[in-house]
DNA sequence: CTAACTGTAACTATATTAGTTACAGAAGAT
DNA sequence: ATCTTCTGTAACTAATATAGTTACAGTTAG
């Protein structure tokens, strides 16, 4: 979800957006983007400003920002977790099973980072476009304004919900 | 855990386990092993016997089975997940950004896989076993009973509850 | 000063997983 | 045969994590 909200303000091109009109697009509460957002300044990636005619933008430039910064940002825990419990440390396997799955969390989690690291958010934006162009130019041109235009538009609708996600 | 679980197995070295003490080491309840169980025998990794002396064995030899083997056959779920409600499909970015993650998510998944698949249960038990041999060889050579008596040791204990886990 | 924002606390709702109790059925032991 | 010791599984409760909601204080442009 995080990707998502970086992804709408690349996209919006250093415009700040709201986190009402974010929260459209995301289709969820304002707060939980706010909550979000508020994530991501702390680590520097996004920089928002109280008051009217506020909002948020981007701190630094989409290709300086890659999905392994967002995850870091946002995500507490590692990929996988360990025993709830602690083992039994009076068997021989229980208590030395946890050093060993150490280990291999932090391969696997130094595996994501990796695959990660090498996707800016530029790039998802990229990524994005091609599908986008299909629509029409004017949206690209738009930017920020277009976002208002959804929000505003969708606002008289009722709500749906669906399916599962996290970013 | 689940991994916690076959190591036992690979390390009592083909004698049948019962879930009792199986639960005893990982700390947790019988039934909770005997459902893990069942989708690990459904995966084809272990065997189980049902019945007085019953218990259950890993159905491969030990290097015959990966951990990857074995997160397929416990996770359902890949490492990350999408929006738990479907992007707005009225704005031009949460229409795309679906196609976008999911792209992102299956690199990951399988850079995961990767290091995962790389990984032997006979390895997992060869890096238990440095710590292993300090507690004494005994232990190695009892195998399940040792295990066996680790439990009863254990049944007269009150119970404790302290960190967190997951495999 | 007011209107339009963010930041944040406090609470509720929902979903997932673990733990528990209970019991039917299988198989060795007698 | 039947008793005992196991697994398999259903049905429920508990714990935890995350999302969503309401409410309001503080900030800034006009």
């Amino acid at each position: 979800m995080a990707v998502h909200v970086l992804t709408l303000m690349a996209w919006a091109d250093d415009e700040p957006l709201k986190s009402e009109h974010v929260a459209e697009s995301v289709n969820t509460n304002p707060v939980v983007i706010r909550r979000m957002l508020c994530e991501l300044a702390e680590s520097k990636l996004v920089v928002s400003q109280t008051g009217s005619m506020g909002g948020s933008r981007l701190a630094r430039q989409p290709e300086e920002i890659t999905l392994l910064d967002i995850y870091q940002a946002v995500e507490s825990r590692g990929v996988f977790s360990l025993h709830r419990h602690p083992p039994n440390p009076d068997c021989p396997v229980g208590v030395n099973i946890g050093s060993v799955l150490n280990d291999v969390l932090d391969e696997v989690d130094s595996a994501v980072e990796t695959v990660l690291s090498k996707i800016t958010l530029k790039e998802a934006v990229g990524r994005l476009k091609p599908c986008v162009r299909t629509v029409g130019t004017t949206a690209r041109i738009a930017g920020a304004k277009t976002l208002n235009a959804v929000a505003t538009a969708k606002r008289k609708n009722g709500k749906e919900h669906t399916l599962s996600a996290r970013n």
